[in-house]
Order: structure tokens, then C-alpha cells, then sequence
DNA sequence: ATAAATTATGAAAACGTTTTCATATCAAGA
DNA sequence: TCTTGATATGAAAACGTTTTCATAATTTAT
């Protein structure tokens, strides 16, 4: 008290003084620094912890230009596939002692473009984007690409070849699953309620779905394909105008699940008997398909595996001792599962 | 080329000499000291926009002693609930200039320890808390209370007084009207199937669902009330004790969907007819049950709402001319709000 | 045994800001 | 006009690390 002593916090100082070191050389020892003698080094691990040593970010980060934080940018955490995708994101990247700042663009390109600044100018390591349906021009990740800092998409990915590591679902094959169960279900005249084809996603699914449809021989009735933003009304009123006329589809794969939930109100107030009349296969597996009745046959794209393969490719490429390119130059393709439920069954 | 000028971000110093100014000026033209002329000011504020300048959050947090960064601790962001009040609190924090950093205690309280020792050594501004149901101490958070960095607790809030900001929804009223309303549609033997009474939520929400039950001169059959964990294979067994007696109840009160959905598969099972047999009514309005059929009335939350609050009194506690207490006296109670569906029906 | 190479440590600078202290300028009061 | 007090700026220290450079200690090669 009468001592000038702060109270705070124990700084790399306080161990040197303990131990009679210099602060270079707790430094090192803290780093793993291979110069530096192994009593040495067990000493300061020790006096480390019974002083009850942090060390400073700010100041490591100041020096060294590294923030051991990593920057993700999504349309919302709301959304289950994202939520999902986040809570391993942030669990597995905290047991490699980084951290993790959300950020929302709210799927306006305009915020992302402001958050990928922000984040830039935070020096985060590096930066997982999930980007918005509308985002064409990658540019506003350019900077890091430039200054060396890995960038990581996931789901809504480049078309275009960019710098940066793709990690994505196998949207072709789910849809392509999907569509031949469909099919395999006795369904022949099958509509097609999908995403804009700006991006990657619904192009995938869109020659999924065409795949499969080709290879049985089976007709594609134009009109009975919709490329639409995925929201519940867009679904209710492509679903008025693929019930209006005389000739209508026996089944329906949509692009998300969503769009089949509300395929299936539609139906249930319109009388379509579902599965008998109208068989439905939607997508990502929110937990919604499970509840409602009837339940919906929906892919099953393992957000907990990409968020995964997410933070094992950042934990590489942030690694001292990586060498190379910051970015993969192969895409990492996470595998899908098509959930069969009442919404396809054959009785 | 030639010079040794650096390319990567223009700093204090470049502006500072950009005008003939010194650093410190610079800084405070920035901070908006008042000691500035307000040309200077406008003069740096116009060359920092010119310079595309911004401030290296290190060096200022190693100077200042803040990060402008928040911890947020919680059990899971992928809960409905939990995801929409992050959604608000990240997308206003952003607003105010400060990060967000993520953290969830995935239901442990060691977890939660950890974290909490974690964020601390980082030295966050503030510390947001959803608790785990099990934390009954609340020490990890002193450290924080000790030095002034305020707390704000959040739905699960700490029973005993302590030194921090409780921000909670009205559980009492919630289950107060939740009760009323199942008695109003002509239910007289009410289950309570309840969690675990040492968390503040479930003693409110017990309190609130006697409280109906009294004001109307119910009996309350201690049968029929569960203090559990609400897992979705508790509620199931819970519904198979209320059900295997002669005497059953004709409504059901839980404290949250996921039970009451359970609810309701059992009942379908078991062929109870609801609304006839049997009214239920939620918690949450989880989107679930709006969609499962019969749909189920629930307690709006108001999560938007929620985090809307969180962030004003974070923004007010950290404003640097806050005076007194960093925390306030009075929790703060968000309104709820009946959502009535079809399984609290009277047809 | 001596030189050379390797390993281990320390001194001090550096990172980009904020802040204290000192000093200069300015407006107002006598 | 000269003080005074307020306003405005600059010089330099400080924040806690990491890193460069220099040097000391140790091992290996000759």
C-alpha cells in the first residue's frame, strides 16, 4: 500500500525480476523460442503460473502485428445452419488460443463491405466469410488477400477463382440425391423452387436436379422451375402458380427448408395430399422439418464438419511454420446426407 | 520503392506530419479532447479520411487500458433464443465502435470458469453473461467486479445480490398469464412441468403458475409439478407418469418448447386429444411452435428486445462520463408477451 | 589446445497510441 | 498595458510485449 506496487496485473517483468532474468528471455520461453536452455524454460513456465501470468495481447499484438483473433463475417447467427457452423467455429478455434469477433452483415452487401473494413482495420489473423446472396464483387476482401491474410468462404462462395480457400457443401450431390429419391419415391414431373443463380449454391443444386432428372429420362418442365430468393411468401406464391393450371407437378425439391414448410402449409390448405398427391424435398435439415407434420425429407449438410474443416485449414495456414500460398488451392467439399422423412414416403 | 516508406496503414504520425502537427494533437483531435481548435480538428479528422487512417485498436488499448472489445459468455449460441439476442446485441455494439467476442460455456460450468478467466486476461470492457443452470457460485466473475469492468448478467441470473446488472425477462408475468390463459379456456387440473429451481427462471415462472392457480382457487396437485432438467426424454417421461394414473390432468404449463412439443408427441401417440383432453402452453416461441400441428401457444420473449436493453446500459456504464457505480441497482425486467396458438384452444 | 560453430542470454529499440507535463497562445478583466 | 485564467499545442514518457543486435557461454571440429 505505501509501496508503488501495482495491484493489476503480473507483467513478463515481474517474472524476470523473480527470476532474475531478463525480459527477452521470458519472452522466449513464453514462444517456445527454440534458444533457450530447458531448466530455463521450466522455470519460467513455473513462476509463470504461480504468479498467475496473462500475457498481454495488446502489447504482443502491438509488437508483433499478430492479433490471435480471427474475423467472421455471416448474414445472421440466427439462422441454424450458420448457428451451428459458429458454435464450432468458436469452440475449436478457442482451444487453439484464438479468438473469434461475429460480425452480421444482416445479407445487405453494403455492411459487409463496412465489416470487412472494420475487420481489416482490426488486423485480424484472418477472416471466414459466409457471404450474402447478393455479393458478386469480392473486391472489399481484396486488402487481405494482398497483405497476406488467409481468407476462408464457406457456403456462399466465389464462382470466379479468387485467393482465397473455398470450403463448401456438395450442393450438386445433394440435389442430385434428393431429386433421383424423388424420383425413386415414383414422383415424375418434378417442380424446382431454387435460389438466384448469382450464387454457387443454387447453381450446383440447379445441375443436381438436372442431373438427376436427365439420367432417368424424365422431362423439365420450365415452368416448373423457379429461381427466386428463398422467403416464405416467394414460396407460397410460386407454389399458387404451379397449382393453377390443369397439368401439375407429383413432386417438389426445394432449395431450402423453408420454402418446403411452406410448400407444405400451402398444400395442406389447398388439399394436396402430401405425400400421396405431392411428394417434398427440402434442404439443410433445420430442425423444423422434424417437427411439423408431415415431416420433410431434407439434405443434411453437417454444419458441425465444415465448421470443422474451418478452423483445421486456419489453424494450418496461421501456423509459423506454414509455408506457401495463405490459401488452399483446392476446394474443401464437406459430404451431405439426404434425411428421408414422411414428406417422400412411398405410402 | 527506393525509400524505406512503409506501405501497410498509415498511422498518427502520418497524419501529424501530413500537417505539421504533432502526434499528440493528432490523437486528441481524434478523441475528441476539448482542448482543440475546432479547425485543427476538422483539418485531422479531413486528412485521416483523406489517409484512409484508422486507429490500430493495439496500441490504443495498450496505452488506455481498453480494448473496446465486450465479452459475451453463453451456454450455446445455436439456442433460438440465444442467437436473436446476439444477433441485436453484435449489430448494436458494432454501431457504438465496439467487438464482440463470443464465448459459449456449452452448458459447463467449468467451461464457463474458464472462459470467464480467459476474457479477463484479455482485458474486455464489459462481460456479458447467460449462465450455465448449474452455476450456483458466482466467483469467476468477481475478478471483474473487483476492477471495475461492469457485468451484466442475463437470463440466468445470479439469486443472491451481486455487484453486477441483471437484465431478465418478466418469467413471473409469463407464467402468470401463460397459467390464467389455460384456465380462462376452462382447464382445472394444471401440470407444471417445471427446470430446476436453482435458477432464478424456474423459481419466477413456479411462482407465477401458483400464483394463477391460487387466484383462481385451483387445487395444486404436487403429482403433477417436475422440477427437472427440460430435455425432450425428461419431458417424455414426466408425460408417461402424468398419464399411467386414473386421475390426469386436462392442461399442461411448461417451462419451455422443447417440452412442450414433447408434450405433444406423446400426446399424439398416446391418442390424448389436444386442445380437447388436454391444453398446452410453452415458453420461448420457439419458431417450432408456430409450425408443428396442433400449433402450441407460448411465452414471447421479446429477444430483440433483450439485447436492445443489454447494450443501452453497457453503452451507458462505459461512457467515459459515467459517474458512480459500474452497475445498476435495479435489474432491469423485459416485458412478455402470450402467443396463443391451437393447442390452448377452446374448439 | 584453439578456432569455429552453436546455443543461450541481455540491452535496447520498436510497435502506435495516449497522457502527463511543460509551454505557448489567446481572450478577458483589472 | 499587464495579469490572469483558459485554451491550444508539443515533447517525451509510458503501456507490455517481441525482436534485433551484441555478447557470453557452451559444444564441436581441427
Amino acid at each position: 500500500m505505501a509501496t508503488g506496487k501495482k495491484t493489476y496485473q503480473n507483467t513478463i517483468l515481474d517474472i524476470a525480476e523473480a527470476l532474475k532474468l531478463s525480459p527477452a528471455t521470458i519472452s522466449r520461453a513464453l514462444n517456445n523460442h527454440p534458444y533457450v536452455k530447458e531448466k530455463t524454460r521450466n522455470d519460467v513456465v513455473e513462476m509463470a503460473a504461480k504468479l498467475g501470468y496473462r500475457r498481454n495481447h495488446m502489447a504482443s499484438g502491438l509488437r508483433s502485428n499478430r492479433t490471435r483473433t480471427v474475423g467472421l463475417i455471416i448474414p445472421r447467427v440466427s439462422m441454424f445452419f450458420h448457428a451451428e457452423v459458429i458454435t464450432t467455429i468458436q469452440n475449436d478455434l478457442h482451444k487453439h488460443g484464438y479468438h473469434l469477433i461475429i460480425c452480421q452483415s444482416n445479407d445487405s452487401v453494403r455492411m459487409e463491405r463496412e465489416l470487412a473494413e472494420t475487420l481489416y482495420a482490426s488486423r485480424v489473423d484472418a477472416l471466414i466469410a459466409a457471404c450474402t446472396l447478393q455479393t458478386i464483387d469480392f473486391g472489399h476482401f481484396d486488402k487481405f488477400v494482398e497483405h497476406d491474410t488467409p481468407v476462408i468462404f464457406y457456403d456462399r462462395v466465389p464462382v470466379n477463382p479468387y485467393k482465397a480457400t473455398l470450403i463448401k457443401g456438395d450442393d450438386f450431390q445433394g440435389a442430385y440425391t434428393a431429386t433421383s429419391h424423388l424420383i425413386a419415391a415414383g414422383s415424375k414431373k418434378i417442380a424446382h423452387i431454387s435460389g438466384p443463380l448469382t450464387s454457387n449454391l443454387y447453381q450446383d443444386r440447379a445441375a443436381g436436379f438436372l442431373k438427376a432428372m436427365e439420367e432417368q429420362g424424365l422431362p423439365v418442365n420450365q415452368d416448373w422451375i423457379f429461381h427466386q430468393e428463398l422467403s416464405h411468401e416467394n414460396a407460397i406464391k410460386a407454389m399458387q402458380k404451379l397449382f393453377e393450371t390443369t397439368e401439375v407437378p407429383d413432386a417438389l425439391f426445394a432449395d431450402n427448408d423453408t420454402t418446403a414448410i411452406a410448400a407444405i402449409e400451402f398444400a395442406k390448405a389447398a388439399g394436396i395430399a402430401i405425400p400421396e398427391k405431392l411428394k417434398i424435398a427440402g434442404y439443410s435439415n433445420d430442425p423444423r422439418t422434424a417437427i411439423i407434420s408431415p415431416s420433410i425429407t431434407s439434405v443434411e449438410q453437417f454444419p458441425n464438419l465444415v465448421g470443422k474443416r474451418i478452423v483445421e485449414t486456419l489453424v494450418d495456414l496461421l501456423s509459423p511454420d506454414h509455408e506457401g500460398a495463405t490459401y488452399k488451392t483446392e476446394p474443401v467439399v464437406v459430404p451431405v446426407k439426404l434425411i428421408s422423412r414422411m414428406s417422400s414416403s412411398t405410402i
